[in-house]
RNA sequence: GCCCGGGUGGUGGAAUGGUAGACACGAGGGACUUAAAAUCCCUUGGUCCGUAAGGACCGUGCGGGUUCAAGUCCCGCCCCGGGCACCA
């Protein structure tokens, strides 16, 4: 028998043979080139994890790799790089259980990260990979935490200063008033003023514990939120509702030494530069929700010859104040509690630390809280203010204490309810016994010289005797904290920094890389002391070295940078590489990191900025969020619970079944749905459950659900039963197996669109779509499957679409018989173009096309840019047409998206030079001109039938046209219209 | 609770205020074939009328509004996704 073959498109020696061909010859190598424009753009550091890469990870890379290539065929030299953020928690987890080193862990998953990503056929140049764990790496991460060490945050220059200038400023005038403003870390312990004789009279470790108040890297006592199971602190936005985002373990506060990052001194510029960025509005909201800025008063409530600062943005209502509360955790709760009540705020505040920030969330409508025994004075009518401690007010925010007005604040209102403290009515109208009025616009009721006011007028003139009375003044105030920068791990940068006498000091420059110790074990010592406690001469010249490491997002912040300039040895990257790259011009990354690493990442360039060594201040100036990619997960309904309806007393009579022997009974999708069901279960039960046979006891069931693997689903939803049972029996034991099915052996499924996961048995691999329709079509399919932005589920059987598409792309440039409906392409797959002047139809066809897909990359449309080729394939089908003037633009406009098969095509028509050198195709308007419009003509906005005219056609002549009309006519029944609209071009309505 | 998105056929989705459902999947029918694969053609939002050709009405989460014309703009709700949340 002859083979026969089946010449046509054949994905995987195309796709081999040019993935080869791009490594050997460096398509993809980028130099910087002062002749063109540069264009960047960036994917979001992936973590190289263990589990490899499924389909939804690379639709962000497919998209910026369009954009790539796109803006390369339009001249553009594009820098697009790709490397891995390689140093975090599971190869440090996985380091733990198997004593693997992370190092070799991460070495493996980076080598198959690599694998599947190349078989994608991306367009990375790869000699520009960075990886976060490599030393030549994170000798300059190190190398910017010691300038954020050596670096404090000028709220005059507004804008950080080397560390220097403020000791000389020290030493000059001493630190007076502004000065002292800068720490709006945590709640502070009030740094007191000091004169320039008393600084230079200063101990060495005075003056060093006073500079820790202005480093933007720094070390001090702070409430952290420690993880017990990951024996680690964690940073705000690691933390989601009380728990560690990974992994979902409790978190506490707690108070310890711990390195961080003054990025509050950065809030104000943070937001504002949000104003002039092309992120989404989602985006930019959710890092000003982060950053939480509100506008009010900070108030000072006299307490003896002490005081008592609050925070509030309604400083109108302060003859309102009826007590003060402070949390729980404030320094001067131990102050002011007087000996009566020790014994009880002392329990207070001992049960209140002790409670996690979980049960705190969880608990919002307890309300609790002691009285401390002391008064405070109020700063305008110097009424007796009592002071409580309560933990609905938090320690970090704002400055721990609140002043209370229930009358105007609802928790206060409740608080005041609670514990029967008085309430005072602010605003005119409002019903205290009911509720706090929290309104804005409402006019000011209390007594004094408020009354009667406007709030918004009531906050200013408040503000002003306030200042007046030097009793506070104006101030903003932010949610956002300064980040954690310490993790009591091993497998991170090592913070380059020693003690001596216990006081940190930055390591010489000459020193990094500080390079991460060999240790025994990859566990905390036995005294608790991180990891690198246990590496031998862990010291700098007999020093002890900083035992914590930095967290995730240290190697992250800067990442971007390290592309422009890879391999220098002397910098970061060089001034020159900087210059000519400048910002990432195109960002894709998840919406997950919202508020971590993109906020960092802007926090870090903006001080980087600050000291000189970046042109610019914003690192990414248009962000594009990928949606996720949902598995679609095959779950088999199971009956879960049997039960005999109690009304009838038949128990008795059936008995139960013997668990022993109860079957696990599967029951397909289509079943539940059909008739009979209670039936057709019951004649299952009753081969196991003799007593059932003959009694009038009546059964009701419970179904749950089981994941079935999604791969073993055809089209229909449905799964073979034989493998069903065979992949069951392993795990239901003795218990047999019963499936009610659909007959002919199959079992229909019921599908849900879940996260895509490995347990959910969903995951969809990118490597067996490849091996089956190459990675072309997964590229155009994953593009196809809809907008960017958006999540939606993954569907296999839909690739079908993309994939005959390619084929007839192909089969275009292959055909001698051209439309003699077989597509099948010629037998010697030789290409067969003709040199023949195209038509208007064709040109039509291909001009249409290259406009539509140009206006889709540029607005990252690309879904609907597929469907153009799509459309185009149909059309030139149709049209018999295989004119290389038609074809060859078309290949060109294609290699963004699918670059193997235009390669080929391209090699193919002859052409010696890689596709990717091609310049893009401009459409041609005059193409696309038409001479005639077919107008719908509707009647009161309804379409009713359509007519041609010729553009050129004036709207009266439009007009007359359709009024003249035979069909028109009889639908107007004779009676004149009220109004005809014309829109040339577009519309013709006719109003009766 | 507050702040952002979003809601269109069986499915993924398309539509500068101007013919809703492009393109694709799935489904149904047909051609080719011994058969299958592959390929090609036709139908495919709903309801109704008609033997048919064809036609009518309804339809973009719900209720109003603006407009000659609304998926698109405005107001009020409902639902889904995301962010923030005892934040003073």
């Amino acid at each position: 028998m002859r083979v026969i073959r089946t010449m046509s498109y054949d994905h995987r020696s195309i796709e081999a043979r040019w993935q080869n061909a791009w490594r050997e010859r460096g398509t993809y190598r980028t130099t910087e080139d002062p002749s063109k424009p540069k264009y960047y753009v960036l994917d979001m550091f992936p973590y190289p994890s263990g589990a490899g890469l499924h389909v939804g990870h690379p639709l962000g890379y497919i998209a910026s790799d369009i954009v790539a290539r796109y803006k390369r065929h339009c001249g553009f030299n594009v820098l697009h790089p790709m490397g891995y953020d390689s140093f975090g928690l599971p190869a440090e987890q996985y380091a733990i259980q198997t004593g693997q080193h992370p190092a070799k862990t991460t070495e493996v998953n980076a080598a198959r990260y690599r694998e599947q990503l190349d078989r994608i056929g991306f367009s990375f140049d790869w000699d520009r990979e960075v990886r976060t764990s490599d030393p030549a790496y994170y000798k300059w991460t190190q190398w910017i935490f010691l300038q954020l060490f050596n670096s404090w945050y000028d709220t005059r220059a507004n804008k950080a200063r080397p560390i220097e200038e403020l000791i000389d400023r020290f030493e000059a005038e001493g630190c007076q008033g502004q000065d002292a403003e800068v720490l709006t870390g945590d709640i502070e312990e009030p740094l007191g003023a000091f004169t320039a004789d008393e600084w230079k009279g200063f101990s060495e470790r005075t003056r060093q514990m006073v500079l820790q108040h202005f480093r933007l890297a720094y070390l001090s006592e702070a409430w952290v939120n420690w993880c017990p199971a990951l024996g680690t602190v964690l940073a705000n936005d690691e933390v989601k509702d009380g728990v560690s985002e990974r992994g979902g373990h409790p978190v506490e506060r707690k108070r310890m030494p711990q390195w961080s990052m003054r990025i509050t001194a950065y809030a104000q510029r943070l937001l504002d530069g949000l104003d002039d960025l092309d992120w989404s509005t989602s985006m930019k909201e959710a890092q000003r929700n982060w950053i939480g800025r509100s506008e009010g008063a900070s108030v000072r409530f006299p307490v003896g010859d002490d005081f008592i600062e609050v925070f509030t943005t309604r400083p109108d209502t302060l003859f309102g104040v009826t007590f003060l509360t402070l949390a729980p955790e404030h320094v001067l709760v131990g102050k002011y509690t007087t000996e009566g009540q020790r014994a009880e705020v002392e329990s207070y505040v001992q049960e209140a630390k002790n409670r996690s920030e979980r049960e705190r969330q969880a608990e919002v409508d307890r309300i609790t809280g002691v009285f401390t025994g002391s008064f405070a004075k109020h700063p305008f009518t110097e009424a007796d203010i009592p002071i409580w401690v309560g933990d609905y007010v938090l320690a970090g925010y704002g400055t721990g204490a609140v002043m209370a007005v229930p009358g105007g604040d609802q928790r206060d209102w409740r608080f005041a309810k609670h514990f029967g403290l008085p309430i005072i009515a602010v605003t005119e109208g409002a019903d205290i016994e009911k509720e706090a009025d929290e309104s804005k616009e409402a006019t000011i009721c209390s007594e004094g010289f408020l009354k009667g006011m406007q709030v918004p007028d009531a906050i200013r003139r408040a503000i002003q005797e306030l200042e007046k009375l030097e009793a506070g003044e104006g101030r903003i105030n932010y949610r956002l904290r300064d980040a954690a920068f310490g993790r009591q791990r091993y497998w991170g940068e090592p913070i380059p920094i020693y003690y001596r006498d216990d006081i940190p000091y930055p390591l010489p420059e000459s020193e990094l890389p500080l390079v991460l110790p060999e240790v025994d074990k990859f566990l905390p010592t036995e005294d608790g002391e991180p990891p690198l406690a246990r590496a031998k001469d862990w010291n700098y010249d007999g020093y002890p070295l900083e035992t914590t490491t930095m967290p995730g997002w240290a190697g992250s912040s800067w990442y971007f940078l390290r592309y422009m300039d890879p391999h220098n040895a002397e910098r970061f990257a060089s001034p020159e590489a900087i210059a000519y790259w400048k910002q990432i011009d195109l960002y894709v990354g998840g919406s997950e990191h919202a508020t971590g690493h993109l906020l960092y990442f802007r926090f870090w360039t903006k001080f980087l900025h600050d000291r000189g060594w970046l042109p610019f201040d914003e690192p990414a100036r248009k962000l594009v969020n990928q949606g996720m990619i949902q598995g679609v997960s095959a779950i088999v309904p199971f009956i879960s619970r049997v039960s005999i309806e109690e009304k009838l007393d038949s128990v008795e009579d059936v008995g139960w079944m013997e668990t022993s022997v109860a079957p696990f009974v599967y029951v397909s999708e289509a079943v539940i749905h059909g008739g009979e069901l209670d039936a057709r279960i019951r004649t299952v039960y009753e081969a196991y459950w003799p007593k059932l046979k003959n009694s009038s006891a009546r059964l009701s069931f419970q179904f749950s659900g089981s994941h079935e693997s999604i791969e073993n689903v055809d089209s229909r939803n449905t799964i073979d039963v034989g493998g069903f049972i065979k992949s069951r029996s392993s795990s239901t034991g003795a218990r047999p197996i019963e499936v009610l099915d659909d007959g002919d052996n199959r079992l229909t499924v019921r599908r849900e669109v879940e996260k895509m996961s490995k347990s959910k048995l969903n995951v969809v691999n990118p490597d067996d779509i490849i091996a089956r329709y190459g990675a072309d079509t997964l590229r155009l399919y994953e593009m196809f499957l809809g907008p960017i932005e958006q999540s939606k589920p993954w569907d296999t059987n839909g690739i079908e679409g993309t994939y005959r598409f390619l084929r007839k792309f192909w089969n275009l440039f292959h055909q001698d018989n051209v439309g003699n409906g077989n597509n099948a392409g010629n037998e010697d797959n030789v290409v067969h173009v003709s040199d023949e002047e195209p038509n208007r139809a064709e040109l039509k066809v291909l001009h249409a096309t290259l406009k539509k897909v140009q206006e889709d990359i540029e607005r990252m449309s690309f879904n609907t840019s597929v469907s153009q080729f799509m459309i185009a394939v149909n059309e030139l089908g149709a049209l018999k047409c295989n004119k290389r003037a038609v074809l060859e633009p078309l290949v060109v406009t294609l290699a963004p998206f699918a670059p193997h098969i235009a390669e080929e095509l391209w090699s193919r028509l002859g052409h010696a030079e890689s596709v990717t050198a091609a310049p893009w195709p401009v459409h041609d308007p005059q193409y696309l001109v038409e001479d005639s419009f077919s107008y719908p003509i509707s009647f009161n906005g309804k379409t009713r039938l359509q007519l041609e005219f010729p553009i050129a056609l004036s709207k009266e002549d439009i007009e007359a046209a359709v009024l003249a009309n035979p069909e028109v006519q009889k639908r107007l029944e004779g009676k004149p219209p009220k109004k005809v609209i014309v829109v040339p071009k577009r519309i013709v309505n006719i109003v009766v």
